[in-house]
RNA sequence: GCCGGUGUGUCGGAAUUGGCAGACGAGGCAGACUCAAAAUCUGUUGGUGGCAACAUCGUAUGGGUUCAAGUCCCAUCACCGGCACCA
């Protein structure tokens, strides 16, 4: 009888031999086929793991182990993306350097995945606050600064009224200071920006080239917002100036009946003089900057808007003079912060038209319902009316004419816009890289040349921002003065810092060559690695990180320092872990889980297990002691096949389909996030053993290599209790034969008018003719009437149809 | 309000993408072992009717397409996540 199963040595012993033989370590030799699997670094909170953690981690740590197998040359690598406001908030009420929190934390993290037997090479770890590493941060925003992508620009930002700091939105939770619960209003200030927007085609097109998940592709698209329309010019009745508008539906510029401008459109402080209600006008404005954007979505039921007396425009198709109004639903920042306003066929248009008793005239016939009624009508239905030399056309046909004229006329043209918005990257913090730049009064803002980087994070007495609302580094005079780089005049070092997406925007590129001191990365080590065949991480990311990351590399591939436009080959997400009551795990719910006290009592091996059984891995999932418990209870099974194991490095003759339909479909379902389904048939397989109280040599050999990328210590152990050669780790993964996944007989079913009446075997090839003579002969006076139609599914079902 | 996702036994979830709904696990029930309990092993387990063979209903709701629908189409409801009223 073999000994009881002791998780807690056999991890012990084994996550000490992997270390000790360098197991993992990714090799330098460019000549063997290369796999680069990769997960997002995580923050290192000060709360240590989450079960959540190990979910992602275990799938690709699944992967790797099985690519290794197969021969890759595998880079699976880990690392801290260590910059941050918890952290920084934690050193002001602490009075701890946010370093010393930041190590703390690091090495906390470390040892708990070090207990769940990852894989990871971790000489290649790496961390966003090392000035070793943020120096190529730096280094990669000079680039961006010297190509023109990067720019100051006056923005707002949140700030508390009371503590007299800016605030992370995070930070203002319903309209006040999370802190002080003080007011927060907007303040503007002058912010370092990067021109994304500049990109925002090529990140479209080039999702075209990769193998996302389809709804992340969606979200990318959707956040950069590319839409097709036309610019148009109203004049300003009896004025010189024309106003500007951007639309999508110029074929419905007939039905324009009154125009918006955003509070904030400069038109409006021109004819100031002219404008008969200008108090109402201000006092509209003043609402409006106070409310954050979430707030104008918040109140997006009730219209509200101030109609601007003693302007009017024309449409530049008909010549009618129609109204003019602000309301904050039509913002500055997108097209020309003005729309012509179409109640027929726009649905916000039509909910302000009625509240305000606004003209509603109907441009395209053929919308289901009446003009009281009508909503916007679909792009590609109906007919144009009441719109003169349009009438009868289709939407598309009406587009095309209406552009033409306009452009003929010099009153308007197509334009395409997109939603995107330039990339704010300031933050009035210290916890963050310094960005190289200093300010000149004679030179302007001049970078840093490349040989001063890294520029390190100066020590500070406090890292409380400063009362006018700058960063900490503000106050810090002998750092920030200094000379201009360009001049030798005095200059002022740039005070804020760059936000925690810097440093996650390319370090997927250090991971190939972690230690260069001289390049961000090695040429050879770039051209080899990259790009990452396959990257995992939370749906929470995949808008502004996964855009911030692409964005940056396709910079570096104009550059010609990356050698592949795009940074991921292939791109999925994983569900979150809830609480066992369904919510998400929170301390103040009191259904948090501690990945710790799960090793501890069910060890590494069955937390894996169970993470990678609890669902769909894109999927949501609750957690559930007892779905653990019954992890544990198959690895114990697993365990006392070695009492079982019976001489024959083959498989049995009745269980020969059987191993070829396993490794098949545990191959194939850790390739495509199905591993609960991988583990349920080796679940199913080790229950056939049991059936039968045997298993050969061969079975059991084949069943822990297909098992250990999901519980590596355990099957090491039985690998080496076995006797089998060498390490487990280093083992071939098995081969199936397709032609022995088939069944030569199989069960098929027998429908009379799609109803199951009963199951026939019969032979895999056997003709149509023969089974359905074979199953009618079966279904005897099951079947009456006459037979209309016979269906035969191959090796599936057989259907007659009878009257 | 908009966008995306999800809805299947008592519970977590399967279903080769239109072909026997409920794999695998949990829980329940029964049996074996035990003085007993736990652990372990074996069997059983969607509802209704029937001693049974079997019949019948059943994948959020209401329609539809099809020989055949959890899967496709239309409408509706509920829950989860994201958001920048994007013209």
């Amino acid at each position: 009888m073999s000994v009881p199963y002791n998780h807690h040595e056999v991890e012990q012993k084994w996550q000490k031999v992997w270390d000790g033989e360098n197991a993992f370590k990714t090799s330098d030799d460019y000549s063997k086929p290369k796999y680069y699997a990769l997960v997002e670094f995580p923050y290192p909170s000060g709360q240590g793991l989450h079960v959540g953690h190990p979910r992602p981690y275990t799938a690709l740590d699944i992967v790797a182990r099985k690519r290794r197998m197969q021969g890759y040359n595998v880079l699976y690598p880990m690392g801290f993306d260590a910059f941050g406001l918890p952290t920084e908030n934690y050193a002001i009420a602490n009075k701890i350097h946010p370093r010393i929190v930041t190590k703390n934390n690091v090495e906390r993290f470390k040892g708990q995945l070090h207990s769940l037997g990852y894989s990871f090479d971790w000489d290649r770890e790496i961390n966003t606050t090392d000035p070793e590493y943020y120096k190529w941060t730096q280094w990669i925003f000079l680039k961006l600064f010297k190509a023109g992508l990067a720019y100051k620009s006056e923005m707002p930002i949140n700030w508390c009224t009371s503590c007299k700091v800016g605030l992370a939105n995070e930070e203002v939770v319903n309209g006040v200071c999370e802190r002080c619960g003080s007011e927060v209003v907007r303040k503007v200030k002058s912010q370092w920006m990067l021109k994304i927007t500049d990109y925002a085609e090529k990140l479209i097109q080039g999702l075209d080239t990769v193998d996302y998940v389809e709804r992340i592709k969606v979200s990318q698209k959707n956040w950069i917002g590319k839409s097709q329309g036309a610019e148009v010019d109203f004049v300003l009745s009896g004025k010189e100036d024309r106003l500007r508008i951007y639309t999508t539906r110029p074929d419905t510029l007939f039905g324009a009946t009154y125009m918006v401008l955003s509070p904030e459109h400069p038109l409006i402080d021109k004819y100031k003089d002219e404008i008969g209600n200008w108090d109402q006008v201000v006092a509209y404005r003043e609402m409006a900057s106070k409310k954050s954007d979430f707030e104008r979505t918040e109140l997006s039921k009730e219209k509200t808007g101030v109609a601007v007396m003693g302007l009017t425009a024309v449409n530049p198709v008909n010549g009618q003079e129609i109204p003019i109004w602000i309301s904050d639903y039509v913002l500055m920042s997108y097209g020309t912060g003005a729309i012509m306003a179409v109640p027929a066929h726009d649905e916000r248009d039509w909910e302000f038209a009625k509240k305000f008793g606004l003209p509603i005239i109907e441009v395209v016939a053929g919308s289901p319902v009446s003009v009281e009624e009508a909503v916007y009508t679909d792009v590609a239905s109906g007919t144009l009316c009441n719109s003169d030399f349009l009438d009868g056309l289709s939407v598309a046909q009406a587009k095309e004419k209406i552009i033409s004229f306009l452009e003929e006329r010099g009153i308007g043209s197509r334009k395409t816009n997109y939603k995107l918005r330039d990339w704010v990257f300031s933050r009035q913090r210290y916890w963050g890289e310094p960005i190289p730049v200093v300010f000149c009064e004679k030179c302007g803002y001049v970078p840093l040349d490349e040989s001063e980087l890294p520029l390190e994070l100066p020590e500070v007495e406090s890292y409380m921002p400063t009362d006018s609302g700058d960063s900490p580094l503000a106050a810090m005079t002998d750092w920030v003065n200094t000379v201009c780089p360009c001049c030798g005049g005095p200059g002022k070092r740039e005070t804020d810092t760059m936000p925690q997406w810097a440093g996650s925007s390319w370090y997927f590129l250090r991971y190939t060559d972690p230690h260069n001191d001289r390049e961000l990365a090695s040429k050879e080590a770039l051209n080899y690695w990259m790009p990452v065949d396959w990257y995992n991480g939370g749906m929470e990311h995949t808008t502004l990180h996964l855009l911030y990351s692409r964005f940056w590399h396709r910079f570096l591939y104009d550059q010609e320092i990356v050698n592949t436009p795009e940074p991921y080959q292939k791109r999925t997400s994983h569900g979150m872990i809830l609480g066992s009551n369904g919510e998400k795990m929170s301390k103040s719910r009191g259904n948090v889980v501690n990945p710790d006290e799960i090793v501890r009592d069910y060890g590494a091996d069955t937390l894996r297990t169970y993470e990678m059984f609890i669902g769909a891995f894109d999927l949501s999932a609750a957690w559930s002691e007892d779905g653990v418990k019954g992890c544990r209870r198959f690895l114990e099974r697993v365990w006392k096949l070695q009492d079982m194991i019976t001489e024959g490095d083959g498989y049995s003759a009745d269980l020969e389909t059987k191993m070829h339909q396993t490794i098949k479909k545990v191959s194939g379902d850790f390739e495509s996030l199905k591993y609960n389904t991988a583990i349920a048939a080796m679940m199913a397989l080790i229950n056939e053993f049991y059936r039968k109280n045997a298993v050969t040599r061969g079975e059991y050999k084949t069943l822990l290599i297909l098992l250990n990328p999901v519980a590596p210590h355990i099957t090491e152990e039985l690998w080496e209790a076995a006797g089998f050669e060498g390490r487990l780790y280093q083992a071939s993964w098995p081969e199936y034969d397709e032609d022995k996944t088939v069944e030569s007989t199989v069960e098929i079913a027998v429908q009379v008018n799609g109803k199951l009446r009963l199951t026939i075997n019969i032979a895999r090839d056997e003709e149509k003719d023969a089974v359905i003579a074979r199953a009618k002969e079966a279904l005897g006076d099951k079947l009456s009437g006459n037979i209309v139609k016979e269906i035969y599914v191959p090796g599936k079902i057989v259907n007659i149809v009878a009257k």
